[in-house]
DNA sequence: TCGGTATCCAACCGGTCGGTTGGCAACTTG
DNA sequence: CAAGTTGCCAACCGACCGGTTGGATACCGA
């Protein structure tokens, strides 16, 4: 823990083997992606050290350890769901106008089994709890929502230059109505334990996306 | 408080007067409505006792006498909003297509003080922390956004019949739809304290809705 | 004025929260 | 093996939660 003797014996602490005393017995990575799904089910208020221990396997004292406190591990779970988002996002772009009609239409399509679609993007509910983070955390989440928005934005520009998109459309406005599904469509789900008002509120803004094309 | 010593005077329990001891020094339903917006503003869970005791002015034990706990305050308080908003849904019904529209418009007008659009329906806010209530309590929210939806099928299935919405609109979808934003625009402006985004993504909706006419 | 009653308020209760620590177990090095 | 270092775990900490209570206070009827 503290320094230790090591000093005394003309040890600096910079060179202090790394394999020294024993070994951890869980991965760190693999920690933060579990506080990760418990996080996402309950969110970061609700989800106490009692149940990060339970979901983890790792005692209290090795969560502080390693994140530093509770927030810190927060911070490390949002990072690596956002790295992994990362690379959906990208597919998305690919696909252009399609990418995006996916996207809502998992809200709608019951048989897909994605699990993130029961619970809405982590950091979209996530900023539904701004009040209870540091300043940092809060400036991490906006910074991901931006990248969100920005990939949507690049798809609809991209596809009204092609004369794809009818050309009177506003992007700014479009661009914030995706949003406001996005962020609509999880949080219904949450307010009833019946799927089945969201479904047709989610087909609903298909066939608005749908009619935005030509 | 426990009933006393008068029933050894030959006093029977229902016929103490009324108009004995001291005076309430609040009015019940008025810091029922003062606690009303002290919910509303920081959510159920977020609002502690010590909170609703400076908001209310009424220290917890009269809270405690008046409501018997935080929920039975709760309750009160989500039946005095449902109330005062029984007469605005009546007012909206009445008004049909526009009423609906000016409706959603209030979250695109930033001149219009509502507060009530600052933080959204105190009903659906409430439904987010579903799981810290009782079942009677989520039962009342549920019968209340039942209720919101029955005013908004009532609007939209009266225009069709009457030739002023487009035919083959499916009114169940067009009701969720609505749902989706009344739902997610507050949720949008809690989001971010920029509300421009909740106001453009507002602004589409009003364009969607009025696509609807005919 | 005085007994009876209802209200008010501060102190208190058990429980849970996020976070900390001391003693012990496991590992490397010599 | 012994010395040095690190990780693990349970017990613990102060703060705050919703809720409770006992004694002081204000009000009524006689």
């Amino acid at each position: 823990m503290l320094p230790g003797p090591a000093l005394r014996h003309g040890l600096a602490l910079q060179t202090r083997l790394p394999h020294m005393g024993r070994k951890k017995s869980y991965d760190r990575k693999e920690a933060a992606e579990l506080a990760l799904h418990a996080f996402w089910e309950k969110g970061y208020q609700q989800t106490s050290l009692r149940d990060l221990e339970q979901a983890t396997g790792v005692n209290r004292y090795g969560l502080y350890d390693s994140f530093r406190d509770k927030e810190g591990l927060f911070r490390e779970c949002i990072e690596q769901y956002a790295a992994q988002g990362a690379d959906r996002l990208d597919e998305m772009s690919r696909q252009g106008m399609d990418g995006l009609l996916s996207m809502i239409g998992r809200f709608a399509d019951p048989a897909d089994d994605d699990k993130g679609c029961q619970h809405g993007c982590l950091i979209v509910t996530s900023l539904l709890e701004r009040d209870h983070f540091s300043l940092d955390i809060r400036q991490r989440l906006d910074k991901h929502i931006a990248t969100l928005l920005g990939h949507i934005r690049e798809i609809l520009t991209a596809e009204q230059q092609d004369g794809h998109l009818l050309p009177h459309l506003e992007i700014d406005e479009c661009v914030e109505f995706v949003h406001l599904f996005l962020v609509g469509l999880p949080t219904m789900s949450r307010l009833s334990s019946d799927r089945s008002g969201m479904q047709l509120a989610a087909k609903a803004a298909l066939r608005v996306l749908e009619s935005w094309r030509c």
